[in-house]
DNA sequence: CTTAGGG
DNA sequence: CCCTAAG
């Protein structure tokens, strides 16, 4: 796997996890510097005195400017890459001793760096400091490579990123070699007929600082080091962006560990870039940099392990997001709860199901709770009149509930297309419901569709058109009980008018932000509008409105819906 | 039974 | 998400 694992974790639960999952530990060295002024940044902090000990023991900034993961020089070692330099690379064996000397001075300095830090504290400010690195826009995340997919055979891509992953090495270090073409490396040759007072000098002149070290060796480095990071950032050399045209899959570029290596290198570079941060920001990240100093040199020791935090991990953050969305569930289903117009029928109606349910009718009233009983008639007369007047969707969870295993067992015939997260998880939310919805439950499923349920819908569109919406129910969401033909449609609905109003912000103030970020692709929204145009949504609504109609009440101010229907007609006018 | 459309 | 009208 990646050459990287970083835990983002406290001390202690690095200690417990280094115990559990040894497989993760990573090779000895995993700092790798951005720049001069990170190594020099973490220097810096280490020279204070109640770091002293760790310094010297942990790490030996007289003899490496930066380290590189063993398996990373491996990679890398045989392409002459401009970062593996066997000089510059982290003595491992220095490491190893180290590791042996400093078990009791690792634990008061864990002791000192704790002290007021517990362990939300340690995690929240990592998080806070991480969202205030702006990272995203320059480079890819896997996250947003896999959420970014127009089709749904790109749902696999993280694993076609991880078959790729030594492929897409070469492709780096060629790059990497070609950045470095124009180096002009005879100029570092002078740098050994340098005294160390005029190394000073010149490392002063290079980097804008002092430096409190004064080893020939390590000034060396840190010049050369420095030299081929200010080559490479003139170069203005990036990582390849991934593209997210399915065409271009089967390249993608953007190797994971490489990726990781950047953004931690990136992070440093920000944190130390003394020249380029305003002082008060720097002093404003202390906690942050002492911490996450602290995180990298121990991990450099071996000792602790770090794992990349959620924000990097496309599979945390999507497990973040669908516990997000239950939790917006439930705050929007409390809502609902409060709120008068939704409220008005659901919860008036099953307050009349208790009372039946109290003369002895038992459970049935719960599972009928959702049927709108008419007010009057005698309460054996309302549940004849209930059964006959169940809904489709009732009887099918009741049918459900009956047997919930073999609804379950039922697999999606395509093959292709595996919802097992959200299905999995709805489904035990709703065999929870069943059993509370008499309580807190109103309306049967509040369950958000999810981003693969959105691709279904929309390859079902595209498939069988608009309208069809019980083929499309066959054919794609077979397995998904709770997405009846009717869903289908007002999802699609939903859409359409999410797609015309992403185009109609963009033409003016960007406002959608203030809402936060739709979890829909913009590439699936502009396939909807495509399809959209394709199959128009509503034949009887585009009868109703005749042209001279639209043109008359164009002028006016128009719901989304009309106007998106407008917008088809202009196109299809067009079109035809 | 399915779909469109309103709420 | 639910209901109703229409086909």
């Amino acid at each position: 796997m990646d050459s990287f694992t970083y835990n983002w974790k406290t001390p202690n639960e690095c200690a417990k996890s280094s115990q559990q999952e040894p497989e993760q530990v990573v090779s000895a060295a995993s700092i790798y510097f951005a720049s001069e002024e990170e190594a020099i940044g973490v220097e810096q902090l280490f020279a204070e005195p109640e770091y002293g000990d760790i310094v010297d023991t942990l790490l030996d900034f007289n003899t490496c400017a930066c380290s590189l993961p063993e398996s990373y020089t491996k990679e890398f070692s045989a392409s002459d890459s401009v970062v593996t330099n066997s000089d510059r690379a982290f003595p491992l064996d220095a490491v190893q001793r180290g590791l042996s000397e400093v078990d009791k001075t690792r634990e008061k300095f864990l002791d000192g760096l704790s002290n007021g830090y517990n362990e939300n504290h340690c995690s929240i400010s990592c998080e806070d400091y991480l969202l205030d690195i702006e990272l995203e826009e320059e480079i890819p995340t896997l996250d947003d490579v896999t959420r970014d997919v127009s089709c749904i055979e790109n749902v696999n891509l993280e694993n076609k990123l991880a078959d790729s992953e030594q492929r897409n090495c070469d492709v780096h270090v060629l790059k990497l070699s070609d950045a470095s073409t124009s180096f002009d490396h005879d100029a570092l040759d002078k740098f050994e007929d340098m005294s160390t007072d005029k190394l000073l000098e010149v490392f002063r002149n290079m980097f804008g600082h002092q430096t409190s070290v004064a080893d020939k060796q390590w000034l060396e480095s840190h010049m050369i080091f420095g030299l081929e990071n200010q080559e490479m950032s003139d170069k203005n050399y990036c990582f390849p962006k991934t593209s997210l045209d399915s065409s271009e899959n089967q390249g993608v570029k953007v190797l994971p560990a490489c990726q990781n290596l950047l953004k931690v290198s990136t992070a440093f570079a920000s944190i130390f870039n003394f020249r380029t941060k305003p002082r008060a920001q720097h002093v404003k990240r202390r906690e942050h940099i002492q911490w996450n100093s602290f995180k990298c040199l121990s991990s450099a020791a071996g000792e602790i392990q770090l794992d990349f935090p959620d924000k990097w991990d496309s599979k945390e953050l999507a497990k973040e997001n669908l516990k997000c969305d239950g939790t917006k569930l439930g705050i929007s289903e409390q809502h609902l709860k409060c709120k008068p117009s939704r409220g008005g029928f659901g919860r008036r109606y099953y307050h009349r199901g208790a009372k039946v349910s109290s003369q002895g009718l038992g459970k049935r009233n719960f599972q009928v709770g959702c049927i709108q009983i008419p007010p009057g008639l005698p309460i054996e007369e309302r549940l004849i009149k209930r059964e006959g007047h169940l809904s489709k969707d009732c009887r099918a969870n009741r049918a459900y509930n009956s047997n919930i295993h073999s609804v379950e067992a039922q697999d999606d015939p395509s093959g292709t297309l595996s919802d097992q997260s959200t299905d999995s998880s709805s489904e035990d939310d709703w065999t929870i419901g069943s059993e509370t919805r008499g309580t807190n439950q109103d309306r049967k499923h509040n369950k958000y569709w999810s981003t693969t349920e959105v691709l279904k819908l929309v390859e079902g569109v595209s498939k069988y058109g608009v309208g069809r919406w019980s083929d499309i129910k066959k054919m794609f969401f077979q397995s998904s009980v709770h997405r009846s033909p009717a869903d289908l449609k007002d999802k699609w609905r939903n859409l359409l008018r999410a797609s015309c109003q992403r185009l109609q912000s963009r033409r003016g103030v960007d406002a959608k932000k203030k809402h936060g970020k739709s979890r829909i692709p913009h590439e699936v929204l502009n396939r909807v509008r495509e399809l959209a145009v394709i199959y128009p949504y509503s034949r009887r609504h585009r009868t109703r409105i005749s042209p001279t109609a639209s043109l008359a009440s164009s002028s006016n101010v128009e719901s989304d819906s009309q106007l998106s229907i407008n917008e088809e007609q202009n196109t299809l006018n067009l079109t035809y």
